[in-house]
RNA sequence: GGAGGCUUCGCCUAGUCUGGUUUAUGGCGCCCGCCUGCUAAGCGGGUUUGGGGCUUAUACCCCAUCCCGGGUUCAAAUCCCGGAGCCUCCGCCA
């Protein structure tokens, strides 16, 4: 949700904002002027209510001979509040609407421009030279790792089953995860994957991409596609203490996502799925240490993928393909040898206020005055990162290298054998 | 699934039966000041959260806020209806 007060200074920076995500800047002009119709109804029904008030008490001290004729005074003006408050409620709604229609404004130096337009900052490590190259699937069979088949015959298509040292890996690499985190002063969180219609649209995931959500209908409940979420909501209505600096949280979860309007594309393997489970950094902070947090967690995520020596780049995603919540964010592709490209296998993003103005999030600044909070969030490890391990660690007879950051997680482990 | 109890400004709590002098009581904690070799104690004051107005800002004024949402009434913490959460008991169950 955007801030009216920046609304009010600065209307031309949301405006160049909205432009530059290739949104309407027609919005803003709109919201502008559902505030100024809000601020007239509330002074209107203020007045009339204090009004109320005035009569009120005086009925109340009023001689018997004097009362019946206050009474119908009062009682008049009870039915004009009552219309008052009707018309201030409806401004207030229609502020509101104005308002969440309005993404996030992005942050200086957001690459303007859409999906293609992102900028490549770096490219880290060295990809791997492989006279044949096997994809993950065809390794996940033969190591005996990944069942995508079993998993179409009980739950559908892009379901799956990790088996054997497939799950012992994901274990292994969120493990990691989590440890890395919890070492850098995360606290570790297991979350609640089913959240209320409040928490997931305070997100934002229930905007333009709503269907991406599945939605529990019998029971009005959400599934998360990230523990972004339940963390975000974790502190909702909340006034937070930061005087000791930021509250950071790594969440281990379950994510689904229902990947409409992806029909046909990534269908083989687990490259794109319904169903993972994902480590996931969260930041509360004070506004204007968000953008140094940003970094941090982009760090944090670069350590990770250097844990399991990935061949990586890393991108500024451009304004258009930001999401209506982020004002920044930067995506870690880690190199895919049989697709000879670069895919996502880490985001992350800083939301500034957004998030908290929708959830009621706040923290006492230095003034001592309650202000939204900035979230940011960040991916640590996913089960989409077993794609990339096993393609790039993979050796010609089959077998997998095991990245020397996740042997200590499968008991000393070098490398996975084919079964036969 | 059934029955009962509870929810008040950080925490605890009075007030709810019997609607209006309640701008919600008191204690603890916290903040400011006074007193005092120091500390403690004592004394005085302050301390919900939003919104609006007016301001450079503070101050000040107004409105809302007693779990949430409706209703009755000139007037609701208080009465009525619906919902949520917590606790206790019963039933069922991996």
């Amino acid at each position: 949700m955007i801030d009216l007060r920046i609304l009010r200074d600065n209307p031309d920076r949301v405006r160049a904002s909205q432009r530059a995500r290739g949104e309407s800047a027609e919005l803003v002009d709109s919201l502008l002027v559902a505030d100024e119709r809000r601020r007239a109804a509330i002074a209107a029904a203020d007045a009339l209510r204090a009004e109320q008030k005035k009569s009120s008490s005086a009925v109340k001290q009023a001689s018997p001979e004097e009362r019946p004729q206050l009474l119908v005074q009062a009682q008049e003006l009870a039915a004009r509040v009552k219309v008052a408050e009707v018309a201030q409620t409806q401004t207030q709604v229609e502020l509101t609407q104005a308002q969440l229609a309005i993404s996030n404004v992005i942050e200086d130096g957001t690459p303007p421009g859409g999906e293609d337009d992102y900028v490549v900052l770096r490219e880290v490590g060295v990809k791997p030279e492989l006279e044949r190259v096997r994809d993950h699937l065809e390794l996940g069979e033969l190591l005996g790792a990944i069942d995508t088949e079993r998993g179409a015959k009980v739950s559908g298509a892009r379901f799956y089953y990790l088996t054997g040292v497939g799950a012992l890996l994901q274990l292994a690499l969120l493990q990691a995860a989590i440890e890395q985190a919890v070492s850098a002063g995360f606290t570790p969180m297991i979350t609640p994957t089913l959240v209320k219609p409040e928490v997931m649209g305070g997100t934002g995931f229930l905007g333009t991409h709503s269907d991406e959500v599945y939605r529990l209908e019998a029971d009005d409940l959400y599934l998360v596609g990230t523990s972004e979420v339940p963390l975000a909501g974790y502190h909702m209505n909340e006034i937070l203490d930061l005087a000791n600096g930021p509250k950071r949280y790594a969440g281990w979860s379950s994510c689904y996502r229902r990947e409409a309007g992806s029909y046909g594309k990534d269908t083989r393997g687990i490259l794109r799925v319904h169903q993972f489970d994902k480590v996931e950094m969260f930041v509360y902070c004070a506004p204007e240490d968000a953008t140094q947090e940003h970094q941090r967690l982009l760090a944090a995520e670069e350590d990770m993928l250097a844990k399991v020596e990935l061949p990586y780049r890393v991108i500024d995603v451009a304004a258009g393909d930001l999401g209506s919540s982020a004002a920044r964010k930067f995506d870690c592709e880690a190199w895919l040898p049989s697709q000879g490209r670069y895919r996502e296998v880490t985001s992350t993003s800083n939301c500034t206020q957004y998030q908290t103005r929708r959830l009621n999030i706040r923290y006492r600044d230095t003034d001592g005055r309650s202000m939204p909070a900035a979230t940011l969030n960040g991916t640590l490890a996913t089960t989409r990162w077993i794609v990339a391990i096993l393609e790039n660690h993979q050796q010609p007879d089959g077998s997998v290298r095991v990245p020397k950051g996740l042997q200590p997680y499968l008991g000393g482990r070098e490398v996975f054998e084919p079964q036969r």
